[in-house]
This record gives structure tokens, sequence and C-alpha cells, in this order.
DNA sequence: CCACATATATTGGTGACCCACATATATGGC
DNA sequence: GCCATATATGTGGGTCACCAATATATGTGG
């Protein structure tokens, strides 16, 4: 399936965008994007939490540990000023991409 | 770049987009994409030739060879039967990744 | 004669993604 | 009391696509 090598990429992207709104923590995160999207979208974990280092490393989310009794730990993000700038780019970028391939495969939304 | 990785799974459905029409080869593929989307998708040859034998091998596109006195030999390629569903199937996901994209990023065509 | 466009092709390295597995807590059903 | 399931985070190892670099070969323009 196209889709399948498609959402790879996508990701960080529709990450950003989560996190635009209010924090969020990792598992958080993948359910979200695979009930928004009606399960078109799906996460797997072994993706996901590397990906959110990489996104912290690069400074576009800080981290924090919650620990409440009765509860799993959970890890919330919320998006850095850097991490905005990066959302609004990609964006961009992504209507952008979305233009081209529409123009180039001839795709109308009828 | 969002782009750089997403670029990555769209080439096969723009070339079977680019197929559709009439056939084309390796080339003219990779200069029609980059030239119709304005530079935005570009297209390396060691992505493009094994990415052409890949999709004869599953039987979506046929290659022939064409040679011409004074010019280099060209393999021209035609949409199959088999190339043809694909083709419809991708378009249909395509629309479908868009929709779910958009969706949970909350992007808008202002 | 040399740079560049045309045209096809491969090797080797990088890097993302994902299967499978691991850990830990709370809840609901039987 | 027990077990499956949902919640929540985490990793090792394999696979696979993409791409930089390189190669071959011909025609054109300066």
């Amino acid at each position: 399936m196209l889709t399948d090598e498609l959402k790879k990429g996508s990701a960080e992207f529709l990450i950003l965008s989560l996190l635009e709104a209010e924090s969020r923590h990792g598992y958080e995160l993948q359910k979200l994007i695979e009930s928004r999207s009606d399960g078109v979208l799906t996460f797997n974990v072994a993706s996901l939490y590397p990906l959110l280092y990489r996104m912290e490393e690069r400074g576009w989310i800080v981290g924090r540990w919650v620990e409440k009794s009765g509860e799993r730990r959970k890890r919330f993000y919320r998006l850095t000023p850097a991490g905005r700038t990066a959302l609004d780019a990609q964006r961009e970028s992504w209507k952008e991409f979305v233009t081209a391939i529409n123009r180039v495969s001839g795709v109308r939304y009828a």
C-alpha cells in the first residue's frame, strides 16, 4: 500500500500538531492519531518513543515525568518555541508537498 | 525537512500517474516529476531504476527497449491493466491519507 | 576538445521503521 | 483468586528503501 510508505515521515508533523494545543504523553499521542484518523494512520510503539527522544534532542519538545499514586508514570511533552517554528515550517512543507503530488498525479478532490 | 521523508513512498504513485496518459522512459519520468512539481519533488536515479524494475516485476508496468540511430537506447514503460488497478487504489489511498493527516494536524487550505 | 545534457545502471552506506519482547499497574469478568 | 485486557513506557535486531558516488555511452554547443 502506498499509505504504508507515506506514513513514514508524517509522524513528526502529527505529533507537533497535536502538541500545539496542549501537552500530551506518548501513549496518548499514539491513540489520538489512530482515533482522529479513523484508523488510517497507525503508530508503532517502537517508532513512537525513539521519535519522541529525537524530537526532544532537537529541542522541539520538552518532556517531564508525572507520577500519580495508583497510576503508571507518564511523560508529558510540550512544544518549545523552536518546536512551534518547526511546526509552522512543516505545515507549509506539507501543503506544498500535497499540491505538488496532486499536480503531477492529476488528483482532484471532487 | 518533512518533505524529504514524505517523498519516500510517493514515487510509485507519481510514476503510475504519469504512465496513465502515455508510455515514457525512466529519465523522462524523473525530469517530468521534477519540472511539473516546480522542483518540490526530486528523484534520485539510484532510486528510479530499481523502482522501475520492482514495478515491472510486480506486473504493474512493462518496459521495451527502443533504439534509434544517433540516440542512446531508451526503455519505454507502459501501464498494464494490473498497473491501472493499482493506480486507482493508490489514488484512493492518497486522498484518504491526505484527509487523515489534515484532520489530525488541523491543516486547512485557506 | 571539453563541458554538459541525455540515458541507464550498480555498489555501498545510512537510517527509519517495525516485529517481538520486556516491564509495570489498574480494571473487569468469571 | 486469576487471567485477559487496557494503560504506559521501553529496546534489540532485522529489514528495506533511499541516496551519494561512481560508471558507461552518445549527442550538442562553445
